[in-house]
DNA sequence: TCGATGAAGTGAATCATACTCACCGTGAGG
DNA sequence: CCTCACGGTGAGTATGATTCACTTCATCGA
């Protein structure tokens, strides 16, 4: 079992480099074998399928960063620095990255199982993160309640994803900090409660003002 | 000549049929060749790889789609009014034809060539509508002019992704015009111009109050 | 009418690659 | 010393894209 273990740990570096460098379709089961010095089949004595391989080596990779981003948000005040701390990890993963970001949207994602995935519970697990703290800006009346919590969660991630693309495929830059403060600074007024204005009150006293001369004519 | 095309258009149609039900990955040449009535071989005399076959089926499903974008948004008044629309095409192409969408984000976007191809061309095309929205509305000043457009593409279409994703995969349904309004509401709120408030406005005067003393010091 | 031409079609061969399997060697426990 | 499970081997299988030598046949200039 020793042996086995540190031989798995082998197996998935090889693999995680292999997959950051070519992709995992432009990795073959005899790279990683050949990178870790045994035959082919020596492989699947360790995992069931070249797609377990990339799940573990995700696995690896997005754990950690879960549990710091839940251990850390909690620590952070105020809705909207939570909101912008999550926006500023979620880009930085990106530019930091880019590789295992692109293996996770290009390459895992689009797999038939991938929703039925380790992955994927990360992921819910990851972005509910996000749910929560729009839940309490809403309960805390700093956001309006009358959008769902899950539609932020997509629009910010969705977003992000396709911001920071470029930059995670080396197309282009993004600056972390700025795209982050102008994500929060447009979420968090997008999301403020608005008092009545006169016109929307101008609105709501025309018909009612038609509604009773209705009634008189 | 007249023959050829006539073919070319038979492999397509069965392409799409097939993709569209088995995605890319689950359709293999023989398929597309069996449906249509040929040897395999005879898929290679009109398209020069699986690839390609792919994504003119997509080509003749977007270039449509994007035409008659292109000409309705013009048509349409006040820029809030014209984002909405934008955004409930998309919503609406998401639920329509969620098998279509789902090969573009799934299957054809990964792929090594995807941003050398004529789809992400198309896809440039139909975007910068909103870039151009956006941007109209700096303009007139009904939005903020601190932000990049290209930004606000991004964060609309890759919210859009997200939040249509259980729809266009079977797993869930959206109300289309609901969550257009929403989005729309959500986007236009945010990039509203703000007012100077006392707070900014406090900042400003602390600074310049620093300065002077500076100077006075 | 007829031979030349080339587009469309054929299907077996090639190549790449994930995965299986029958067998091997070895070291720890009985 | 025996055995047996585990890690390892590498040839074999299956699948699927792509190629290619060859065939068919409609068209067309002579």
């Amino acid at each position: 079992m020793g042996r086995s273990s540190e031989r798995s740990v082998e197996i998935l570096g090889a693999a995680r480099a292999l997959f950051a460098e070519n992709g995992f379709e432009g990795t073959s089961i005899s790279d990683i074998a050949g990178a870790v010095g045994v035959a082919d089949g020596a492989i699947y004595k360790h995992f069931p399928s070249k797609r377990a391989v990339l799940y573990e080596v995700i696995r690896e990779f997005y754990e950690p960063v879960i549990d710091n981003a839940s251990a850390n948000v909690l620590g952070i005040s105020g809705t909207r620095e939570r909101l912008r701390y999550l926006i500023w990890l979620q880009l930085r993963a990106f530019t930091e990255q880019p590789e295992l970001c692109r293996l996770i949207i290009a390459e895992a994602r689009p797999m038939e199982d991938y929703y039925e995935s380790k992955i994927a519970d990360l992921n819910r697990r990851y972005t509910s993160l996000l749910v929560d703290v729009v839940r309490t800006g809403q309960v805390e009346g700093v956001f309006r309640g009358d959008i769902a919590p899950t539609m932020i969660r997509d629009l910010v991630y969705g977003g992000i994803e396709h911001i920071a693309w470029g930059a995670a495929t080396g197309r282009s830059t993004i600056d972390v900090d700025e795209v982050a403060d102008d994500l929060t600074r447009l979420v968090c007024q997008g999301l403020e409660p608005r008092p009545a204005t006169a016109d929307q009150l101008g609105v709501r006293v025309t018909r009612l003002e038609n509604l009773i001369e209705r009634d008189q004519g």
